[in-house]
Formats: C-alpha cells, structure tokens, sequence
DNA sequence: ACCTGTCAAGTCTGG
DNA sequence: CCAGACTTGACAGGT
C-alpha cells in the first residue's frame, strides 16, 4: 500500500509567493476607468498563475506528488457585476503549461471550491451562483487539458432536516452537465453531514467520496471510521485516482474543530493501520495550517515513531 | 516592521 | 426577523 501525502494551497517554505492575491469588488468599484479595472484585474491574475506555476516547480523538485489549487485563482471570476472579465481568453496558455507540469511530474492536483458554494441551497440564486463557480473549476482543469482534475464539496445545508437537504442536494447534482458532476467528489463535513451519510449519497449517485478524519471525529454520528473506511475505499473503483483523505488535527485536542498548525504523526499511523488491511493506495491531504512545513514536520515525526516503515521517496510511504 | 480592521461568501443560532 | 458568529488569507491603513 502506497501513502502519498500533499498539501494545500500555500507554500510556506516561498516566501512571497502566493497564487491568491485579491482584488475585492470594493477596491474594483473604486477604480474608474473600465482599462483600469481590466489591468488590475490581469495583473493580479497573471501573478497568482507565475506564483502557482512556482509552487507546482517547488513540490515537483521536493517530490510532493499531490496538491490542493486555491480556489482564489482568479479574482472576480463569477462575480455577478463583473461581467465582462473574460479572463479564459487571457490565461489559456498559462494555464496549458501549469498542466503540462503537473502532467510531466505525474502530480495529483484538486481544487476545493470556498464553503458558500451550496448546490442544496434552498435560495435558488445561492444554486445558480454554486453553478456558475462549479463551472469555473471546470474551465480550470479543462484550459490545463487535465481530465483528471476533481473538485471536492460538502453537501451543504441541513435546510428542512437532513433527508429534505440530501434529496435537495441529489436533485441539483443531477442537474448539472456530465462534464462538472463527473469531477465531483463529496466530503463529509464537521457539523452535519456524517461519514456515514456522505458513503450513502455517493453510493447512490455513484461518486467518489472524501474521508476527512479529523471532520468524522468531530461529526461520527456515533460511527467507527472502521465501519466507514471499506465502503469509502470502493467508491473510488474504477477512478484514475487512489481514494481521497483528508487529515488534520484539533487545534486544542479533543473534537476541536480548528485546525492545528502540525499533524499529530501518532493518531496519522493508527488511522494507516485501520486501512492497510484493504491494500489500496491513498493520497493524503494535509489541512494544517503550517501548510508544506506540517508535511514535512509529519514524515520526520513518521520515521521517528516508525525507523523500519519503508519509503519510496521523500513524500510516499510504502506500508 | 507590526498590529488591527476589512473584505467576501452562505448558513445557522440567539435574541 | 435581524444581527452576529463562523472561516480564512490577503490587503489596506494606522502606529
């Protein structure tokens, strides 16, 4: 079984680096002219696609094979009073070298679209806007001519109790074009939706699910993760992809649901125990918030606990 | 150089 | 029914 283990977003260890600098509409409505605005616009664009093109060099020189885009990428891109920023005809080409990177360096890359994105929203603008977002993350991996490319969301809102909120969630999944619902992939969350609940919809509709072991241990509904852990594995049949996890730790211990800056190494290799019996590959994403330097802290930790754990290279563990 | 407030979004809770 | 909490990184403005 091979462990692959990735990060999100930011790099600490580049300072002054980020792929998601702002332009808020408040500072966009100040500026005047229509060329103002259009250049601001690009300029920040432009950077958040070198600095993302960075950071994509910097895990592919540090072996870290897996990696979270911020959904930040491009400032203003489906808001509603901006609509003449045609920001795909632009950044193309940027945008076909970041995927011929992640490409040639065989990385795994996901977005996250932000949590007010809510396909069961019962605010049907709420839908239209999660929609139109949903379609912009699938611009992104197509202008990267990366067919792999999944997005990963929350079921959303508990509008109406939870069954009302999971049959408003099927009912809107169903709506979108094949093109979006086959690159999402569904998460449980921390407050509402269990592990148990999020394995049933995607069973149902057929799509991979996201374990979030830190989410299920605030959110268990009362459920072992070993009960949980077969039935996510084989969502994933099929996929191009090994099964999705997501790992952090509370922030001040127990089923704190802030996340810490580090990964405890200890409860990490106890979850890994839990999943060698099934022999499948996993890619691991590390939601803490010291970022790249919490991976880095995590396999120091890992070999400290486990000196006879095999590793394939710096980031991958063989177990 | 550092600290504080603002921005942006949708949901949910408390009053 | 409405204000505030929640979340998060960037950024502006003040000291």
């Amino acid at each position: 079984m091979r462990v692959r283990l990735g990060y999100v977003a930011i790099a600490m260890k580049l300072p002054n680096v980020t792929s998601s600098s702002q332009l808020t509409y408040t500072r966009y409505k100040k500026m005047v002219l229509e060329e103002e605005r259009l250049n601001e616009l690009k300029r920040v664009t432009r950077s958040n696609m070198e600095d993302l093109y960075k950071i994509l060099l910097y895990n592919a020189k540090n072996n870290i094979h897996f990696y979270r885009i911020t959904s930040k990428l491009v400032p203003l891109a489906t808001h509603p009073e901006v609509t003449n920023w045609e920001y795909r005809t632009y950044f193309k080409q940027d945008l076909k070298r970041i995927g011929e990177l992640v490409k040639k360096h065989g990385m795994r890359v996901d977005t996250h679209p932000d949590h007010f994105n809510v396909l069961n929203s019962i605010r049907k603008d709420v839908v239209e806007k999660t929609k139109k977002e949903l379609l912009l993350h699938y611009y992104l991996f197509e202008d990267m001519k990366y067919p792999e490319g999944k997005m990963v969301i929350h079921i959303g809102s508990g509008q109406g109790g939870k069954r009302e909120a999971i049959e408003r969630f099927i009912k809107n999944f169903h709506t979108l074009h094949h093109e979006i619902s086959s690159r999402l992939i569904i998460e449980n969350d921390d407050k509402l939706f269990t592990a148990k609940e999020i394995l049933g919809v995607c069973k149902e509709i057929k799509v991979p699910m996201v374990l979030d072991v830190h989410h299920h241990l605030c959110n268990s509904g009362d459920i072992p993760i070993e009960e949980i852990i077969p039935g996510f594995l084989e969502t994933w049949n099929g996929q191009y992809f090994p099964p999705k996890i997501h790992i952090s730790s509370p922030k001040e211990g127990g089923k704190d649901r802030k996340h810490a800056d580090y990964i405890v190494a200890n409860d990490f290799i106890t979850f890994l125990e839990k999943c060698k019996p099934y022999g499948r590959n996993l890619d691991v994403m590390i939601e803490a918030k010291q970022k790249d330097l919490a991976l880095y802290g995590l396999v120091r930790d890992i070999k400290s606990l486990r000196p006879n754990l095999k590793w394939i290279d710096e980031t991958t563990i063989e177990i």
